[in-house]
RNA sequence: UGGGACGUCGCCAAGUUGGUAAGGCACAGGGUUUUGAUCCCUGCAUUCCCAGGUUCGAGUCCUGGCGUCCCAGCCA
């Protein structure tokens, strides 16, 4: 186990386990998508927990694509998932899906009717749900439940075949009508779909339900430890029926099918997802964000899944810290979005190089420079790492700083630029202001400053960041906010799109930045001095066409007064 | 008394067989600083949902309450 894995209980439960030769000392995780929609930061906690456990005891971990849904899978949506685990750093020991399985669940099946442990039903959806009873009070048996197992097996073989329309008959496991616990009453375990399938066509017309494939996959592929979320808890009896009433390893005909089957008898553990406050986790929620366009996609970088956060410019880093520092518990949590925001920092503060931007421009005028003047000055990318080297400033006689940087009528406390004030332009030297030109509306149009000999130079507050009017290079910038004005979107009165933050997208067409910023190539992270974090968009940039996206503000002690 | 689970600082979260409340984030002060950033110090639960009980001693054990979350898809 690695010296900074932080401990929880599963680490020690999984540890404890190991310890005591269970399952041979084996450790086989897996991590699960349904390919139904894009992975989001939630499905990040329990990518880090999958891997991280099977990396930590030298065991492995699958991905499973848990495809037995064919009516809400598709196969863009399993490109994209491999596609941001990789990214978020980790690699799969070998590639699944529920659907390799499809015929040992069929013989699981046959065997479960065979045992008087399933029977064919003929009711409709509608049906079941009456007769099932409700949280108070039991459910009834289906008038079908007493069918011989020849006559079951004959109809589940015919259901096979296709010979019934969809929806008209189910495959249900014979448990408990009457049982507290609403999935042990008689739980539907195959559904007539004729339906193509991504990975098998046409060659099912029936699919297995999640939690009789779940358990079936897990036990069949060795998992050990089946990690899952808070909500399965009620599912557990029933993964356990399965498993103990099927008794894979002791019916090694029922594998048959599969080439290597490594078959285990595993056990599920829950633990309680991750969700933040200002956002939505729901799947069927983002999936409503990108069809009703309420977002610009899957990607969006105002969006909480992964392919959006990595063009937002979060680092696979930062999220991985953020895994790490939430915990894994049974507590139902809600993380502070400024958490999220300190891992970023956190991280991008030690790797990012610096440049200089400017998001508002106020043209300035160094007066006492000649026309034509340039001056080349070479500068630290990063001010406490000079190991990621220096680059080169060029500027002449006029620049734009930040319009928030002079104030005619500075606020108490104010440490930038003011009418006969003097203050330090990063990397030049300290100026003082002589003139403000204004035009008819009085507004700022331009300030007049002129530079001081270094010797001459008094001392000052503050450092303010510019960019050369002839040098630089303009850029669009995009400064994102939380994609919700209200913590949780989901509780109170309405719709959670009522509370979309009308102000969580900010374009702006004119800001300039240094050459040497421009220059990168897309996915490049720098710290805008004095501002904030910024990406070069994985899309939309390019040279000469430089386009940013704000990862996150720099902290602001300023602002905050 | 439908079933299941959870309740330790504003948000997370450690708390081994009962021995006298870790840490992170946030927040508040102070220092360093050519980023009002970073960094560095300091402070931040006599108290563990509540009430009884056992004990020399309880967040940890017992009893009884209270609160929150999940479950009635032929979704996962």
């Amino acid at each position: 186990m690695s010296a900074d894995a932080p401990s929880h209980f599963i680490r020690n439960l999984v540890s404890r386990d190991v310890a005591a030769g269970k399952h041979g000392g084996l450790v086989v995780t897996r991590f699960p998508p349904e390919p139904n929609g894009y992975l989001h930061i939630g499905h990040a906690k329990s990518i880090c927990l999958n891997f991280g456990i099977a990396k930590d005891f030298g065991g492995v971990c699958h991905l499973r694509f848990d495809d037995t849904n064919p009516a809400k899978e598709e196969l863009a949506y399993v490109r994209a998932i491999q596609e941001d685990i990789h990214w978020l750093g980790f690699e799969w020991d070998s590639l699944r899906h529920a659907s390799d399985y499809f015929e040992v669940f069929y013989q699981c099946a046959r065997k479960l009717i065979e045992d008087g442990k399933a029977y064919v039903c003929d009711l409709n959806a509608e049906q079941v749900r009456e007769y099932r009873g409700t949280l108070t009070s039991p459910g009834r048996a289906s008038p079908w439940r007493e069918r011989s197992s020849e006559e079951n097996l004959d109809l589940f073989t015919r259901m096979r075949e296709g010979e019934f329309d969809d929806g008209r008959r189910t495959l249900r496991a014979k448990i408990d009508m009457a049982s507290p616990n609403i999935n042990l009453r008689d739980p539907a375990i195959y559904r007539i779909r004729k339906i193509s399938h991504q990975n098998t066509g046409n060659a099912w017309p029936i699919y297995p339900m999640y939690d009789y494939a779940h358990c079936i996959s897990d036990a069949v592929e060795g998992i050990t430890h089946s990690l899952c979320t808070l909500e399965f808890e009620d599912h557990r009896p029933l993964y356990d029926w399965y498993l103990d009433q099927l008794n894979l390893r002791s019916h090694p005909e029922l594998s048959a099918s599969l080439t290597d089957p490594q078959v285990s008898r595993p056990e599920q553990t829950e633990f309680s997802r991750l969700n933040l406050d200002y956002t939505v986790m729901s799947k069927r929620k983002l999936v409503e964000l990108v069809q009703k366009e309420l977002v610009e996609g899957w990607d969006d970088p105002r969006m909480p899944t992964l392919s959006a956060m990595r063009r937002r410019g979060f680092t696979p880093e930062s999220i991985r810290m953020l895994c790490d520092r939430v915990g894994v518990t049974k507590q139902v949590n809600v993380i502070d979005f400024g958490v999220l925001e300190g891992c970023v920092r956190e991280d991008l503060d030690k790797r990012a190089q610096r440049r200089m931007a400017v998001l508002d421009p106020l043209p300035v005028t160094i007066e006492n420079l000649d026309e034509g003047y340039t001056a080349d000055i070479e500068v630290s990318n990063h001010p406490q790492q000079p190991e990621l080297g220096t680059r080169t400033l060029r500027h002449g006689r006029k620049i734009y700083i930040e319009r928030t940087d002079f104030e005619e009528v500075p606020p108490k406390g104010f440490k930038r630029l003011i009418p006969e004030g003097n203050v330090r332009l990063r990397h030049i030297g300290i100026v003082h202001c002589v003139g403000v030109d204004k035009d008819d509306t009085g507004r700022v149009t331009g300030l007049r400053v002129t530079l001081y000999k270094p010797e001459d130079a008094p001392k000052v507050k503050g450092t303010i960041h510019w960019v050369s009017a002839e040098h630089g290079q303009r850029a669009q910038v995009r400064l994102y906010d939380r994609l919700f004005s209200v913590a949780n979107p989901d509780s109170g009165e309405g719709s959670y799109i009522d509370h979309l933050n009308p102000n969580s997208c900010q374009v702006i067409d004119a800001a300039w930045v240094e050459p040497a910023a421009a220059d990168g190539v897309a996915e490049t992270r720098f710290q805008f001095e004095r501002i904030g974090y910024f990406v070069a968009d994985r899309r939309e940039h390019e040279p000469g066409k430089p386009v940013f996206n704000r990862v996150v503000s720099l902290r602001d002690s300023w602002a905050k007064r």
